[in-house]
DNA sequence: TACCTTTGTAAGTGATTACTCACTTATGTA
DNA sequence: TACATAAGTGAGTAATCACTTACAAAGGTA
């Protein structure tokens, strides 16, 4: 039997999370389906996961990491306000069609809201999204760039939202 | 024991499943917490539905006709394309509102993917509501109420996901 | 009253779930 | 080479899943 390290397994199951996910739905990601995908034993998945849940967290977390930290250094960046904007939805969708299942993971998730700690993760993802995002427009607004009236909750909300369509 | 109609209990146990996923989520629509809330046995659910599928193909039905029927003829009315838009949505958001599991039913439904049936008739419904919008904007194109240059599809796209955004 | 259909239940069914455990074996280090 | 540790396995576990079955009893009809 081939052994590897916990960092790389870690990696090849949450890859194939995501993988069981865009490609067989969320009902099918059972533990037995699970370490098939990966290759190895029901036992070996308990090796470098303490749980299911927390194969999920992480999961999320690298959402957060990936995704995340890298909008906020673009909001902070000197981009013009337009640019930053275009730049934050791109790198949105690419991400999302990069890791398909996420989409699905994320909203199906919360929908089920079993558990409370993946919940605020979730929330804690949007919210911080959101922020950058009226950030980002206040910069605009108050540059004259876009028009004032503009409200700023609702237009961030309809914004975060496309990706969600277009999935 | 309290016997009532199969018609009576039908509709009893639809309302239970919308009651549970909303205020539960998903993962707790078991067969079991169902008839717990109905107030019946296991076995008594079974006397009135062949299948949970079985059940829940019969929620997405009602949608088809509580919903889509009466914005079918909100679309071919003869009000203005204006207010036939206004109105659709409305109805749209009202119905989604009144019965709040059903926004979670059909979309981590169509995620979990596990039924090609359930999934066909959600995907029925969706066709028949984007139909009914590029109609309705078409109209307003025509009379030059909207921008001719307007996308229909996309537009119409757009507008379905808003709901979902909301919700 | 006799009888049949419908609605109900209690106690199951096998399948699947997430997870554990005793044990084996590979690997880096002293 | 000896040994501790980390990685992997196979065969379990109890719990839960959707669903079934044998039987009871309510209710309408003759």
């Amino acid at each position: 039997m081939i052994r590897l390290s916990t960092e790389t397994r870690q990696a090849q199951i949450k890859e194939a999370v995501l993988d069981i996910i865009s490609s067989e739905g969320l009902a099918k990601l059972s533990t037995k389906n699970l370490a098939a995908k990966v290759g190895v034993s029901e036992g070996a998945i308990y090796r470098h996961f303490k749980s299911k849940k927390v194969i999920l967290s992480s999961i999320i977390n690298d959402v957060y990491i990936n995704l995340v930290i890298k909008q906020q250094s673009v909001a902070n960046s000197n981009l013009e306000p337009e640019k930053k904007l275009f730049t934050f939805f791109c790198k949105q969708i690419q991400y999302l069609i990069k890791n398909k299942g996420i989409t699905i993971l994320l909203f199906t998730e919360a929908a089920h809201a079993n558990d409370s700690k993946l919940k605020e993760q979730l929330l804690k993802i949007l919210k911080e999204q959101k922020q950058l995002l009226i950030q980002i427009v206040q910069e605009g607004v108050n540059k004259n760039i876009w028009d004032k009236n503009l409200n700023l909750n609702d237009f961030s909300t309809l914004y975060m939202g496309i990706p969600v369509i277009l999935n």
